[in-house]
DNA sequence: CGGGATCCCCACCGATACTG
DNA sequence: CAGTATCGGTGGGGATCCCG
């Protein structure tokens, strides 16, 4: 029950009366990491590029209501992360295949535990939420 | 190299190609989650209590950048999902005590195994960004 | 097939001022 | 001390059209 050794950041876990300085969250790689799966579409991407592989058109096909700009958009970022490789074959027409890459995959078992806690709370969030109609 | 068994979110690990409906990712227990602490001051927050009860303004000084409001709509948002909980005083000047309830409690740990993992690939990530200037 | 360019809307957030 | 109200900037995201 009490706090993990592991701290949840980057953070020092001294009880100091100074303020966290601006940097040390705005730059956490905890936070970042986050907010690098935290947009409309970044998750339902990784999910399915874990499953396998994927073309470009074969992704949008595959979520329902992406457009193809924010599908391009949402695959640049998670390439430009570090997480997606994209590979483009040089034929007529042009084939493109996205796959995790090392670090991407890496991601998939720490995103799992907290996964497990999201599925197994949901029920007490929502019904926290609901308790309080509208902020 | 295979997937993990445990999904990373609530979808189905099926190979279809039928595209994901809308409401598995828009409504995700996972992504909901994720974005609980995707904003700007939330997981600091979070960080902070984990470590004990504060008070409002003890919280804004532990802080540093965080305005009146923000730190006001931060703390109901949390505490509107069940994460925090927030402690009345009726006495004169008002005094007001925020807490982590059992749930925000649990929630650390699955989060510190996220934490672990981004920072111990931050190095990679950075490398990967800094490699692509600018989108 | 894969992707860029443009326009527009809206939620997030900061600054400031006011209140019990 | 602990809030709420209002205003305005900024970036995410959708729709649409154009391109090699």
């Amino acid at each position: 029950m009490s706090a993990p050794s592991t701290a949840v950041t980057s953070l020092a876990s001294a009880d100091l009366p100074m303020p966290v300085p601006a940097e040390e969250y705005d730059r956490c790689p905890v936070t970042d990491v986050v907010r690098l799966m935290s947009d409309k579409w970044s998750m339902i991407v990784l999910v399915l590029l874990g499953r396998r592989p994927h073309r470009f058109n074969e992704l949008q096909r595959g979520i329902d209501g992406i457009s193809h700009r924010m599908l391009t958009r949402t695959l640049r970022g998670l390439e430009s992360s570090g997480l997606v490789h994209r590979r483009v074959h040089a034929t007529v027409p042009p084939r493109v295949e996205y796959a995790l890459t090392p670090l991407g995959e890496s991601l998939l078992e720490p995103l799992s535990g907290l996964a497990d806690w999201a599925v197994r709370n949901w029920p007490e969030i929502t019904a926290a939420r609901s308790r309080v109609p509208v902020s």
